[in-house]
DNA sequence: ATTACTAGCTTGCGAGTAG
DNA sequence: TCTACTCGCAAGCTAGTAA
C-alpha cells in the first residue's frame, strides 16, 4: 500500500474544502494549481497520482474534470492531521536545565529581603522567599541558550519600586522544580549582575540547609511554561 | 521570506514532540531519519535547511547535535496544522444532486402506503409520507456515481417486515431538500426496481401538486450527511 | 559511534504544446 | 478554453565516505 505523498496534502485539503468528501466536485487543474502554489501541470499530475493510488477518484466528461475523495484518501488526511494536532497539543511545555551549584556574592539575600519585594512575593507567588538566592551555573551551551527565551516569556511579574534613594528593577518569576522535588522559582532580574550562564533560584526555605547540596553539586531544574 | 517546505513538516512535528519548542533537544540524524522514514543523510539535510531558513536553531558540540524550534518555525507548524484542521472541521457535508423529474410506475404509491412502512415512518422520520414517490433521473455521471456512497452510509433505517405472504425489504432514509426549499427524504431500497440513475424521494405532501414540477423539470437535491 | 560532504539516481516541477 | 503529454532542469533522496 503506497503512502500518501506529503506534497499531495495541500491538494487533498483543497478538494476537501470544496466538498469532495461527498461529491464529485468539478474543478480545473489551473485553479487547483493556483491554490496550491504550483503550476497547472503539477496540479494535473497530483490528481493523476492521487487517483493511481486510490486517494481520489476522477470522472472526466468532455472538458470537465470532477473529483471525489475516497475513504482511503480521507482517512489519510485525518491521520496526518491528527498526528500533527497531537504533537501540537501535547508537546512538553517544560524547560529542562542542568548546572552546577555555585556561590553568589550575598547580594541576593539583601535584595530578596527588601520589603518592596517581599510584599509582592507574598501575594504573587504565595510565600516570602528565604532571603538569599541559589545560584546555578549552566555548564552546557544548550542550557545557556535555552535561557534566552525567558526574555520574551511572561512569568509572574514583580514590579520595580523605589525607596526614595534608588529604584529596584522588576523581577520575573517562573515556577520551577529543583532535582525533581524542591519547589522553587527561577527569577529573571531586570538588571542582571552576573554573566548569563548563571541563573538564580528562590524558595520558601533555605535549600542549602535542607538538602546536602553544596557548591559543585550537579543540579537539574524543570521550569513549567504556561502559555 | 522563504516558506516552510511541506516535506519538512514531519521533521518539525517530530522535534516538537521531543520538546524542542522550549529546549535544545539533543538528537541524532539517524534517529530522526528513521522517524520520518528517510535516510540519515536526508534528515541531516532537513535540519540544515530548516536552520538556514530560521525555522530551527542548531547547536553542535562535539558529536552532539541539539536543536530547538524557533518562534517562526513553531508558527509555521501551527499555521499548517490549523489550515488542515479547518478543512477537516468545516468541509461541506452535503451531497448535491441534479436530475430530471420522471414518472415512476405507480408502485411507489403501493409500497409507501403499507402499514408495515407507515408506522415506522411516523416514528422514525416524524411523518407519514404521501403515498407515492417522486422519481428523479440523474443525468450526469458525477451524480450517478455520487449515489453509490449511500450504500455504505447509514441514514434512518426502516426495517423490513412480512405480511405473511411475502417480505418487504428495508428502506434507508436521508433528509433532503428539493430545489433548496422542500423538505423530503431520499430513500434507498433494499430491492431496487429501476436502474441506478433514478432516485426516489418521499415527502409529507404531494410535491407534484404543491409545486409546478412535472416530468422533465430540472431538479436539485441536497442531502445532509450527519456522520 | 557521530555529521555532512560528494556523486548519482529519482522525483517533482514548469514550459511548451497537442488534442 | 480544457487536460495532460514530452522535455529539460531543479530538488530530494540514498549510498558511499571523510572527518
Amino acid at each position: 500500500m503506497t503512502e500518501l505523498k506529503i506534497q499531495h496534502l495541500l491538494t487533498l485539503s483543497y478538494l476537501l474544502s470544496k466538498g469532495a468528501k461527498y461529491n464529485y466536485v468539478t474543478i480545473t487543474t489551473s485553479a487547483l494549481g493556483k491554490n496550491i502554489h504550483k503550476s497547472q501541470q503539477a496540479a494535473s499530475k497530483h490528481l493523476l497520482e492521487l487517483e493511481q493510488n486510490k486517494f481520489i477518484s476522477r470522472i472526466i466528461s468532455g472538458r470537465n474534470l470532477s473529483v471525489k475523495i475516497t475513504n482511503k484518501g480521507y482517512s489519510e488526511i485525518v491521520k496526518l492531521s491528527s498526528m500533527l494536532q497531537k504533537s501540537l497539543d501535547s508537546y512538553p511545555s517544560v524547560v529542562n536545565l542542568q548546572g552546577t551549584l555555585v556561590s553568589g556574592m550575598g547580594e541576593g539575600a539583601y535584595y530578596m529581603g527588601l520589603k518592596g519585594y517581599t510584599k509582592q512575593f507574598k501575594s504573587k507567588i504565595g510565600y516570602v522567599p528565604f532571603p538569599g538566592t541559589l545560584n546555578v551555573r549552566l555548564d552546557k551551551k544548550i542550557h545557556q541558550e535555552a535561557m534566552k527565551q525567558f526574555e520574551t516569556l511572561d512569568g509572574v511579574k514583580i514590579k520595580s519600586f523605589s525607596d526614595g534613594k534608588r529604584t529596584y528593577g522588576w523581577v520575573k518569576c517562573f515556577s520551577a522544580k529543583l532535582n525533581n522535588s524542591i519547589k522553587c522559582q527561577l527569577i529573571i532580574l531586570e538588571r542582571t549582575h552576573h554573566d548569563e550562564s548563571v541563573i538564580e533560584l528562590i524558595s520558601k526555605t533555605c535549600i542549602r540547609k535542607n538538602t546536602k547540596l553544596k557548591d559543585g553539586s550537579k543540579i537539574s531544574i524543570k521550569i513549567e511554561i504556561d502559555s
